[in-house]
DNA sequence: GCCATATCTTGACACTGTCAAGTTTAACGT
DNA sequence: ACGTTAAACTTGACAGTGTCAAGATATGGC
């Protein structure tokens, strides 16, 4: 299929592009915005730099201008897709009851609909070839999911034997299902629902509430 | 770089093809040989099957008649894959005394081993595009590796919540470890040595030998 | 108004997987 | 022993991929 030749269908019509083939407006944006529909329609292994280009109705070459390379882009879209997972996150748990076991199965809740909602970014950002550290933008938004985690690990009494046990714990726990439930390897493909939390849950105990813990 | 102009430089001398510029002996063993090599040293983004063509010393197109396509090639790797992971699995097992917490803690020990020493194949088995259930080797190595974990939770009484709970939440556990550990995300990348299941384990009570288990 | 510069296009390159067609070798029935 | 058939492998081609170089065009600062 010659996608090429059939550059300027774009799907939306040109706002920000006033009738010259120079000067999109805001490419940036769309090309991230196009990568992640394409991500997941595609999946993964269809996402090209070419389609991406295509979509958004700018030459093959364009966007090199706003990506160092595809692996720079791809580190832009695992980004956008870390906010909208630490949205997920933090939704599940404000739609939780105050109480510290209900908080923390609210965030696992956002967790595991982020993984399921959004497989093939769930995929992306936790991939090799997108190194967290190397890049300003994804270090922020990783170390903000992972701040909300450790947030809410915080309502319960560390564990004697680590001080971080419980957020390696909980997040190796969650993070583990997450992945085997949207593979589906290794586990009865019926579908199964049993949380493992709600039996790991009960062994933590919530924090005497020392301070306003109102957060 | 020209891969295809150096086609006849293999890596091992000749010894099944004699000599003739057909029948390579076993070349699907080869190939297969020879996509774990460059798996393990370029990653799994740097494995292609003309560069595997290439190292074995055949055309670009010779796997085509062993193999229907790249990504069947890529299923029969992973199903090797799974065969050194159960075995490691089942080495760190045995070298564990009988205990039942020693035995577990041993097998989430050959796992991790397996995620640590063979990264790319860690991950190529646990991604996207392999289905374990299209190709009958992959899915019957698959459910060996998934037996094993199956037959050492066995000997902790199941969870009262669910029947599957131990397993569920072992292989959560362990295999949500592994890939934060391995693809260094949202965790301190000091390399913390701390294993979750250390402080998991006490909470599992040993089976009663009501038989003669000694398997 | 002019010019530097950012933005985008066109064209090329090497590499990729996959298919079609040809060539050599091995196997097998007679 | 020999000729036919099928398997194993090669060569060549094709569209698609990321990336670079060079050219065209519009924007914004002077």
């Amino acid at each position: 299929m010659k996608l090429d030749t059939v550059k300027f269908k774009r799907d939306t019509p040109p706002m920000t592009r006033q009738n010259s083939p120079h000067h999109h407006g805001d490419l940036r944006a769309a090309l991230i915005a196009a990568g992640i529909k394409i991500l997941e329609s595609d999946g993964i292994a269809g996402l090209s730099l070419r389609k991406i280009a295509a979509r958004v109705g700018v030459s093959h070459a364009a966007p090199a201008h706003h990506f160092k390379g595809k692996n720079a882009l791809l580190v832009a879209i695992a980004a956008q897709g870390f906010r909208t997972f630490t949205a997920l996150m933090r939704a599940g748990r404000e739609n939780a009851s105050p109480d510290p076991h209900d908080q923390l199965a609210g965030l696992c809740r956002g967790y595991l609909e982020f993984a399921e909602k959004h497989e093939a970014l769930f995929e992306l950002i936790f991939s090799t070839g997108i190194k967290a550290h190397a890049d300003d933008e994804l270090r922020e938004t990783s170390t903000q999911a992972y701040q909300l985690l450790e947030d809410t690990c915080a309502l319960f009494e560390p564990s004697p034997h680590h001080e971080k046990s419980n957020e390696i714990m909980i997040w190796s726990l969650v993070h583990g299902y997450a992945t085997l439930r949207v593979y589906n390897k290794l586990m009865s493909p019926d579908g199964e629902t049993v949380l493992p939390f709600e039996f790991i849950l009960p062994h933590l105990t919530p924090r005497e509430p020392h301070a306003a813990d109102k957060n």
